[in-house]
DNA sequence: GATTTAAGTTCTACCATCAAACTTATCTGA
DNA sequence: TCAGATAAGTTTGATGGTAGAACTTAAATC
């Protein structure tokens, strides 16, 4: 899902990666201005016009004539650094602040409505319960959300939203099911505003929280660029990230960890299968093996398996076990060995890790040369939103001159 | 593993698929020159240089100095199309038969080298048997072999060698390790002679027999551009392909289907887990359980089983079985529903094809909106040579510039 | 206050593409 | 047989974006 496209340099490019449509001079000047946002994004030190010209290949006339109609549009903002030696003192520039995109979450319990600006930074939240009624009730009361959120955003400049749901989302667009909300086949844009001029993109909640993963702020990378992100709640989920990329599979419909084989032999699973996952590090299975009440488990399974209550320490075992099989799997297929732990496995995740990353060293093939690394994921409940939002910023750091006014003559 | 660069229109991208280095006037003829290249290898029919206008986008009077340079080259030929209408006839371009790459295999008991042209066509092979010795005499063998296929070749443009080893290999260079034939860190393109200066590029076998198999020709797209290769030889391994690309993984040791769990409370594997696909779809296990020489498996087991011979029935029903349940897990995690059969494994798909089929049905969570598609590999021993040499020639399709006289002034 | 250093700007040259007119080669039909 | 139609390929000058080098600006240093 989350279909992030393989954006490249200038032009299309076929899914093998090869160009299908001839480059022009226009899209000289779009992928670098493309590249100079990027760069800029990416560095953690403001860059000035002079950096970014020496770090992109190109002239200071070039770097300097593109980087002022960025600042003219807002899409960068000039800074003021204390002088650190001799010279003309560089103007640094930073991502602009005015840019901001609403990042919009349906779950089964409730709406949620973010606007995070270019730097990253959470602007404006809104939260309801979720609407009664079908589909189309539901995106209208997020729709409704939306607008509030956006009243309080005037002099901004919104570039659009992004809608983070639970579950299979085609082509950016089309929610092609969701168990957990009982729907199917929604068009989710055509329910909301558009914004800009634009539509909706939408994507799947998991693949977004791996999304702010990989990339804590919009365009700079985060410390890990590789790993399986395991998200269990009520279900088990998750998402393969690979080169920064979430990898959404043939139809969108990748990184359903929760129903990886663990035993052929164990329990049947609703999915028609045996011995999944989710069977074994699902809330229910959890709470049914450590006797806790479900809301209970992401607090207290750990605390009292440590404290040597026998029923919880056989939970967290079998929980160990379980991940550790069906991610030495993944790990095995995909060829990656980092693992970020999300949901209410990021909370147990320190009673989990010692014995699950010495199991993972058994079954994982190349660990020898590569040890397994396990993290807990971000401790916001809310992240897919933030991914949403994420979701269009990145497409503003893909695309940048579709924001700039088209001055001709 | 055979690290598939993924190439763009211009210029240099990050892993994250944005650009890092900005694009000049002459990447803009580069990129266009690539282009025409893919666009020519890629249809069916031989284009005019008026068609790839038209599908590119550019002028006819741009496409034809282009395809004039590349004609000039020997990138493309010319050929003549009998007429099929009025006006002035057209004059279709292929790609050039005098471009050749060089595709070396080292496998567990034989050398190959094979020479393949711009269309995909075998123009010479040779093979000899594994020399005694270590990495060094077995390269120093290898690099003889290709000596004398390259003797044969004069008149036409090699443009590089690739080699296909039955390993982990880092950097399309360093072969990290081969287990079976006993080899770890070695720089296999150190061992060989350069081919136009360029030095070879290194790949693992079945990645590269996926990578001929997602495309038959070079640059033109087989049927299938996302599936999961599983090739069953003495160990069992395989290549996710996805989008045309192979699946490397962040260390290039990504595809180990072999080792995928299929039952925790299986047998042991040397690998230090247990219940390994290995232990159920390799060679040995299945001539274990069906009482055949392991050398009459591939041939046997199925028309065994078919005639009613109880053991190779069961040993068939045993493969199946755990073929099923590891590919459901890799279907579901990689989201990708269709799956080639190589090595042993392709023989006997016919016997295999609709018990595991019926069985993935069952275990893929998706299937009910997309079922499993199954296929057996191509039927060439060799291909993975093939395969290598297709490595050198995507290069060529991706960069033609490269490969073309420098007139300046 | 002269000198050094480095950022940012201005100007001309270059080069790949575009647009449009032009040439060439074949078929069509009287 | 030959003019007209049709479409491929070519030539010409214009356009637009970057390169290169000289220039201006602003601060630190001595």
């Amino acid at each position: 899902m989350t279909a992030q496209q393989p954006a490249t340099a200038a032009g299309q490019t076929s899914p093998r990666g090869r160009a299908t449509v001839a480059v022009r001079q226009s899209s000289l000047r779009e992928s670098n201005l493309a590249a100079l946002v990027a760069a800029v994004c990416a560095s953690e030190v403001p860059p000035s016009r002079a950096d970014l010209a020496a770090s992109l290949g190109i002239t200071r006339a070039t770097a300097s004539r593109l980087a002022d109609e960025l600042v003219e549009a807002g899409l960068l903002d000039e800074v003021t650094r204390e002088q650190v030696g001799p010279g003309r003192p560089a103007r640094p520039l930073v991502p602009g602040e005015r840019v901001v995109a609403l990042g919009l979450s349906v779950d089964v319990d409730q709406l949620l409505v973010r606007a995070v600006d270019l730097r990253g930074r959470l602007v404006a939240e809104r939260a309801a319960p979720l609407p009664e009624g079908d589909a189309g009730a539901v995106l209208a009361g997020l729709a409704e959300l939306a607008r509030s959120v956006r009243q309080g955003l005037r002099g901004r400049i919104v570039v659009g939203s992004g809608v983070a749901v639970p579950g299979v989302v085609a082509d950016r667009r089309l929610l092609v099911r969701a168990p957990n909300l009982g729907w199917s086949e929604v068009d989710v844009p055509a329910h909301l505003p558009t914004v800009s001029g634009r539509r909706a993109v939408v994507g799947n909640e998991a693949d977004l929280a791996a999304v702010v993963e990989a990339e804590p702020v919009p365009g700079r990378a985060g410390p890990w660029s590789d790993f399986v992100h395991v998200t269990a709640r009520v279900g088990v989920g998750g998402a393969v990230v690979s080169g920064g990329q979430v990898v959404v599979g043939e139809h969108g419909a990748a990184g359903e960890l929760g129903h990886v084989c663990v035993d052929p032999h164990g329990p049947r699973c609703p999915c028609g299968s045996t011995g999944c996952l989710e069977r074994y590090a699902g809330l229910e299975a959890l709470a049914a093996a450590s006797g806790l009440a479900p809301e209970r488990v992401a607090t207290d399974l750990g605390v009292r398996a440590a404290e040597g209550d026998p029923r919880c320490a056989e939970a967290l075992a079998i929980l160990s076990w379980s991940l550790s099989i069906a991610l030495a799997s993944v790990v095995n297929v995909v060829g990656i060995s980092s693992v970020v732990l999300g949901g209410h496995l990021a909370q147990l995740e320190p009673f989990l890790h010692d014995d699950l990353a010495h199991r993972l060293q058994q079954r994982v093939l190349g660990s020898r040369w590569d040890p397994v690394r396990l993290r807990p994921a971000l401790a916001d409940p809310g992240v897919a939103a933030t991914g949403a939002a994420f979701l269009v910023l990145e497409d503003v750091i893909t695309s940048p001159a579709t924001w700039l006014p088209t001055v001709r003559g």
